[in-house]
DNA sequence: CAGTATAATTGTATCGATACAATTTATCAA
DNA sequence: TTGATAAATTGTATCGATACAATTATACTG
């Protein structure tokens, strides 16, 4: 493990065992630095990493201090290591509705970046949290990344298969996010009335290479649907 | 300005010159550090912060590529900065529908960490974008930092007054989302019908220092909210 | 020519040193 | 006690050097 990395995960390990509270101090820079036996560079690097994180907020002059939103229950938007890693403390199962290659839509093939005549797989399925409906997902992954699914791995955690199954790393995504009406087949699908709310949200994900993978639509049961994010400001 | 921060902005400024699209690469830090008389760290740094901001994505051994969305008329969740200064290439005004000195409610006391009793500006305002309804807003202000708002002030961007004309350094924000349905006073500020599905966010700003000083509660006419961000994987 | 080993390229991690800016604390005068 | 001023604290910016890891290009081999 890298140095750095394993520093932020020692203090973030830290705040949680001593339930630390938002605004709480921690120590000085220097401390950390003969603690952790690492240069400034270095450990400032782990607390910039737990600055994006939304861990801790630095303010210089003063210190080096906790942050943490207050309310739980909400699902982070950013994590971008699908729901599975993101939900541990919840129940959550997915039923798999559809599962084939196919070829891509030309929408999906468009963010995918791939031929429309090439291959993707295609998985549909509504998953539960705490056995409540939470979503209606339908992806299209790009075939000759994502080489293989099967029915156990897509019932189970598609992002988790791909990180260690298949030794890919991913990158970054780009989310777009709508409220509207429900369809026909998504009420039907999430057992809610059609016309209810819902939050849809369509996903981009890349690997770190910048190759886009998958390209998911996903329908929130607006009851279930609550989320959290945070956001820093980047000066520029 | 800052160094790292003046060649961030050069080299977003020239990907926006160039037009440079996803995936063009950009030169490679021997030569930027070259261009801009910088060390390694320096450009290093100044990359970093183009990736936080989502604007370049960096593969080692690779180089250093345009990471850009494709999609226009997108609201950028994470900017932090107040809509203003986000939406600056729309037409957005607002209408100031109160604003007073009061106390705030348990609710937004708890957030803003302060007393019950003392005072906050409260703002509720209705945003329009391109003449159309985008938000219903209702913020308190913590008074003992926000010291004072006009109707002047709150019609134009409050937040620009907070940097400019108060000279705080706004920090980070929590933001919490949910989806649900029209209340019959919100469908009546939106244009909208009761019972219309509506998006809504509270979200708690914070100073560089940490201090909460807005607490607001905005309903999104759901005709108008498409709002976009950038994710990346951090790690740990 | 395909496949593999090797070398060159290119970003990342780490150290440490110097100077500096914002904040907090201490000091001292009125 | 108050308020200004100075000093100490504490994070930030910048340089530069060394070693290294991931990727890409090249050379080699069969």
């Amino acid at each position: 493990m890298i140095k750095y990395q394993q520093i932020a995960i020692e203090i973030e390990t830290y705040i949680e065992e001593h339930k630390l509270q938002q605004g709480d101090k921690l120590p000085v820079l220097e401390t950390l630095m003969t603690q952790f036996k690492a240069s400034k560079s270095t450990v400032t690097k782990a607390l910039d990493l737990l600055e994006k994180k939304g861990v801790v907020f630095q303010v210089r002059g003063s210190g080096i201090f906790v942050r943490r939103h207050k309310r739980t229950g909400y699902i982070g938007l950013l994590s971008n290591q699908g729901f599975t890693s993101e939900l541990e403390d919840f129940h959550l199962t997915s039923e798999v509705i559809e599962l084939d290659v196919r070829k891509p839509t030309q929408e999906a093939a468009l963010n995918l970046n791939i031929a429309e005549d090439s291959d993707a797989y295609y998985v549909k399925r509504v998953r539960y949290i705490n056995g409540q409906t939470l979503c209606l997902e339908k992806s299209f992954y790009n075939k000759s990344i994502v080489t293989y699914l099967n029915n156990e791995i897509v019932s189970e955690s598609i992002f988790h298969y791909i990180k260690e199954g298949l030794g890919l790393k991913i990158g970054f995504s780009d989310l777009y996010l709508h409220v509207g009406k429900l369809s026909r087949e998504e009420a039907r699908y999430l057992g809610l009335k059609e016309g209810d709310p819902k939050l849809f949200i369509e996903t981009l994900f890349h690997l770190a290479n910048g190759q886009p993978f998958d390209f998911s639509k996903v329908t929130y049961n607006y009851e279930q649907s609550q989320f959290f994010l945070q956001a820093t400001s980047h000066v520029l």
